[in-house]
DNA sequence: CGCTCAGTTGATCATTATCAACTTGGGTGG
DNA sequence: CCACCCAAGTTGATAATGATCAACTGAGCG
């Protein structure tokens, strides 16, 4: 693909970016040490994209793996009648296309204005026969994502729409505790509608499940997308089914 | 754990069974010579199990790998009262325990009798820092399934009932296809029950469906647990949503 | 200042769950 | 070898969770 070849941007603005990076330790590059890491910075692009903006769709030739570095996306498959199920959501330190096929099997999109980092595929899988430690890491997200890509399933095959949003918004802490974030209150960048989708669900239940929270005092919604978790014992019975 | 170091069994039982085993090229093991292999099989112990008998549970030390060699398996996860979700079921050839955290994050049981290959997991993980091809496979492998549970994701949270059975039973027909068995009529060796706990259904839902599709003149169910396929593009569209 | 889109709330509907009765079939003991 | 037994499966009646349809509110933005 030709577009692989562009131009590198100016050189002020990505001059060793890597050893700086604050998620590197959470993802794949967290595994090199610094004179590695320029093998890697060699072959990275950057990638900025707004509101709504698409990264890629389902179907297209998977030729980039991506990691994310600012910002939040959703990725989901559609059915043909447009019913979408959002299989994820990635933030900062999220990898994105270790499912490796030669097309991507579902569509990634910016929920707010995010940037990440691209490597052209053929070039990454040339590091990692060089850097073997990179094909362990691989598998390690790999494995973490499998798991808990079941546990969703649980939630998604068996769980009531309550269990569901409690599961969700403890979920989202755990994750922004990770980051070395504020995990309370919770950041929610995305709309009714995509929580739905996560969870099987419509807009209007989320809703009408995020006003029972409220009443109940379990939650309460706060300025710029936030959610404070007020009642986490039992939120975190409801999302573990008891 | 001390009963990794049991005595063998007798030795004509296990005499190189690897070069002559059916599911290997489907397996972890296609990927290593004929020599490459006399180190697997020095650390392998075959595992037998009768119907319904359980191989682990959520919780248990994660202690082994297993490769399924004959007979049917379901993986599941349960919520506290007794909610269970099916997550996958193993057949011939498929590998159990690629989530590497050091409890199983779901339980295991035979659904007829079954056999398998039981790895101790620290001697395999030393195995893959010996021969990488085995790591590559794994993340292969690992990535796979990932892509299978997305695709499950889509249909436990946003297909109709009618759509779950029609897709479960294409699935059923692609896996024996893979493992070079007759993909029409399939075999249905679990019950009515894990069907449902897969689909995120009730036996009765499913009971009905299936009735449904006998009508249609979709599927006929034959003796010994078959099911003969017989309107292909009906169930594929069906399916996939249309 | 109004326009648009996300979110909320209400009324009604539908799919699937639940509860219950009945049938079938495979396996076992007489 | 047959008859019985129990588990699995089917079918029916009713209920409930969440979907759908519709109206309304409010926040962000040109």
């Amino acid at each position: 693909m030709s577009y692989q070849r562009q131009a590198q941007p100016k050189p002020g603005q990505i001059s060793s970016p890597c050893a700086a990076c604050p998620v590197r330790p959470l993802s794949i590059c967290g595994v090199l040490s610094l004179d590695e890491l320029q093998h890697l910075e060699k072959i990275v692009r950057p990638v900025s994209l707004a509101n709504s903006q698409c990264l890629f769709q389902e179907g297209d030739p998977a030729d980039h793996r991506f990691n994310v570095t600012e910002g939040c996306l959703r990725i989901y498959k559609l059915l043909p009648d447009g019913r979408r199920q959002i299989i994820g959501f990635l933030f900062p330190g999220d990898f994105l296309g270790l499912s490796i096929t030669d097309s991507y099997a579902y569509s990634a999109e910016a929920i707010n204005s995010a940037t990440l980092c691209r490597f052209p595929r053929n070039q990454l899988q040339d590091l990692i026969e060089r850097f073997p430690q990179l094909e362990k890491r691989l598998l390690g997200m790999a494995s973490d994502e499998l798991a808990i890509a079941q546990e969703q399933m649980l939630l998604l095959g068996r769980k009531s729409a309550k269990e569901k949003l409690a599961s969700m918004l403890l979920m989202l802490s755990r994750r922004a505790a990770r980051r070395i974030q504020i995990d309370n209150p919770i950041d929610l960048p995305m709309t009714r509608n995509d929580i739905a989708d996560y969870l099987g669900l419509t807009t209007e239940t989320v809703s009408r499940v995020f006003t029972q929270f409220k009443t109940n005092g379990m939650i309460s919604l706060e300025p710029d997308h936030k959610v404070r978790l007020r009642d986490m014992e039992t939120l975190q019975e409801l999302a573990e089914g008891f």
